[in-house]
DNA sequence: GCCGGTCTGTACTGAGTCGTACAATCGCGC
DNA sequence: GCGCGATTGTACGACTCAGTACAGACCGGC
């Protein structure tokens, strides 16, 4: 039987595991494929799977009925999407769908709970990761209170860089627009200023990233706060 | 040895445990009285101990050096501080400091750690908490994203009044003005906007509810969502 | 009863963003 | 290579709130 290499496995949670509990958890993973706009968890629907991301990137978003849609979350390859699984809640009301196609492992709920209730270190290392999101999430509050559009949209550009592979975004302003909660001609415009400043540059459907320290300088502070937690807490990020 | 009651358990939170899991929590808590200013996390310091709150209410704030501070969560006697210890992390970046005055059970974190790993009835009840403090969290972001000054701070008036005995709230305008990561006049305005509906009367260092429901209509879809998820998940909050 | 700090009320200008509308551009499919 | 939906660029008035300043009101201490 053979034993995979630490360097095969892309999702970086999974790789800060004890080579045991990883093993726990590939026997019952299952490689997916993701494609844009699949919906990972219906808002007030029963989660039915956990999913370790490899090269996808998902959004959490509130889904207000009456209001406005926007992001309080975003998850890659360092991170898992099914938070509420590990705090033993069943479900939740918000909605995590695909933002950039890609490859994933699932696990199935119940299989999951068995995993966490067998595999201390898998539970302490997700655990790490829960606090992370919470982390993320304040600071998007801290940042839609206080900062502007522009330092937000930086902001907003980073994180989504962190987790893809290459330095091309495939988001339009609209798409920006919702996941900022703003208008979107004001991503026209603030798209039009990071590229005048030569962070990105903008292409249809495209952003892309040409220099990270001018979209940090950009982004005001408002960026890092989380990504430096996760580095003291978990290890090295991609 | 008397065996207390459970109508004596002020924290609703311990309030839900089965009473061997009460019984364990209080065979190491500490009755403690918290004065306003009372700083119970640090930020980037080592976590010294939980706190299960009875009648204090804590405030959780982003502590940017150089940018502004904004509240990210809101604790009272439906809760406890130290949401960390339980995901195993052992500080924050943020402070949680006492915003009104008012008991609290408190617990070492060696002995936290210790309770939490003997009793899975208590971790799952406080996972639970966990959970709710993020969807907390997160409503957080999305007011500040997309709601009006005047809509968030019947928000947070509705939050605080939930946690605290009687109508009187002790706030000033400054304190409310950090907390929303608004003006200061601003508050003022908002104040008066609220108080002319009725909803709120406003005195000097105290702001008194009168209707709730005109509060809640103030708020604009604002408010409620983490409180139904509470009751939903852990039970009635008080 | 006065003093000094805290708190509240009010005013003004400017920046930022909203809501909305509409034209220009792109790129895929037939 | 044409058409059409999707995407982007731009404009304009309106409104919210920031930043700042200052005066008046309150309250506890001496």
């Amino acid at each position: 039987m053979p034993v995979p290499s630490q360097r095969f496995i892309r999702n970086t949670l999974l790789g800060a595991l004890d080579l045991r509990d990883y093993e726990a958890v590939r026997a019952v993973a299952e490689p997916v494929s993701l494609a844009r706009r699949d919906v990972l968890i219906a808002a007030g629907q029963p989660i039915t799977h956990v999913h370790f991301l490899e090269s996808a990137v998902v959004s959490e978003v509130t889904a207000a009925t009456a209001g406005r849609r926007i992001e309080v979350g975003l998850t890659g390859r360092e991170g898992f999407v099914g938070v509420p699984l590990l705090l033993d809640v069943d479900r939740t009301p918000y909605e995590s769908f695909v933002q950039i196609e890609g490859q994933a492992l699932r696990v199935e709920s119940a299989a999951f709970l068995r995993l966490i209730q067998a595999h201390d270190g898998l539970r302490r290392c997700l655990s790490l990761y829960a606090y992370v999101v919470h982390l993320q999430t304040a600071d998007t509050a801290l940042s839609n209170g206080t900062h502007t559009l522009e330092e937000r949209l930086a902001r907003w550009l980073l994180m989504c860089h962190d987790r893809v592979v290459g330095n091309a975004l495939p988001v339009t302003h609209a798409f920006l627009s919702t996941m900022l909660g703003v208008r979107r001609p004001g991503v026209t415009t603030a798209i039009h200023s990071l590229e005048g400043d030569g962070g990105i540059r903008a292409r249809r459907s495209q952003v892309e990233v040409i220099d990270r320290e001018k979209l940090k300088a950009a982004a005001g502070g408002s960026y890092g706060m989380p990504e430096s937690e996760y580095r003291r807490l978990i290890g090295v990020a991609p």
